[in-house]
DNA sequence: AGCGTGATCTTT
DNA sequence: AAGATCACGCTG
């Protein structure tokens, strides 16, 4: 399928949010190594309304990335482990991104193996520190965008409404109430959390 | 259900 | 400068 272009983030970020499930999360390592994934879980994060989004209270040294353009990869570093991956969404200096949760193994599947430490299929990338261990992001991809020949997002069928499924966001504690956590029903990659599903 | 782990943000 | 928080994952 063709590679996503900027046009199609360029679009509010609880509508992104739910547009991103199905779609193929692509990286090329060097070495010709691919890394591909269905993403089947999202969390929308939305500037100043959003008490629980990085940017809340205005530009910071971590949060400047989701201030860029619509398509740039907003990554950061949290409870002393992991890498968490957002696409930045909203137009320039205005902030917004989808954290990515969950991603089903497509290609490169011994490569996610190997930096997991597992070979339960479920288990790769089942969380949002799970999916970056196993495509190996870090720091150093934070504001990249989706538009090189690194990393890119490969189109696929938009899914029927009733596939996708709401519920409140995870591991937050400011504005627990908004159904901004997006998923695909019965998917067996999407991540185990305590949630009330609408 | 408890805890490691360290950057970031808030409060002093 | 110190303390609290944290968009988590693993053990048990």
């Amino acid at each position: 399928m063709e590679r996503l272009k900027r046009q199609f983030y360029e679009t509010p970020t609880l509508e992104l949010a739910e547009k991103l499930l199905g779609k193929i999360f692509v990286r090329i390592l060097p070495g010709n190594i691919r890394l591909k994934g269905r993403i089947v879980e999202t969390e929308a994060y939305l500037g100043q309304q959003d008490e629980a989004c990085h940017a809340w209270r205005g530009r910071t040294a971590r949060n400047q990335m989701m201030y860029r353009a619509p398509g740039t990869m907003y990554v950061y570093f949290t409870y002393g482990s992991h890498y968490m991956l957002n696409i930045v969404s909203e137009p320039e200096n205005s902030a917004g991104a989808v954290l990515i949760r969950a991603m089903e193994p497509v290609e490169g599947v011994s490569f996610m193996e190997e930096q997991r430490g597992t070979a339960i299929i479920t288990n790769l990338m089942s969380g949002p520190g799970k999916l970056a261990k196993a495509f190996a992001i870090d720091v150093s991809c934070n504001g990249k965008d989706l538009f090189g020949e690194e990393f890119f997002v490969e189109d696929a069928p938009p899914l029927p409404k009733e596939m996708i499924g709401s519920s409140n966001r995870v591991g937050i504690s400011r504005s627990r109430e908004l159904p901004w956590r997006k998923f695909i029903r019965n998917n067996p990659h999407v991540s185990k959390g305590n949630v009330t599903c609408v």
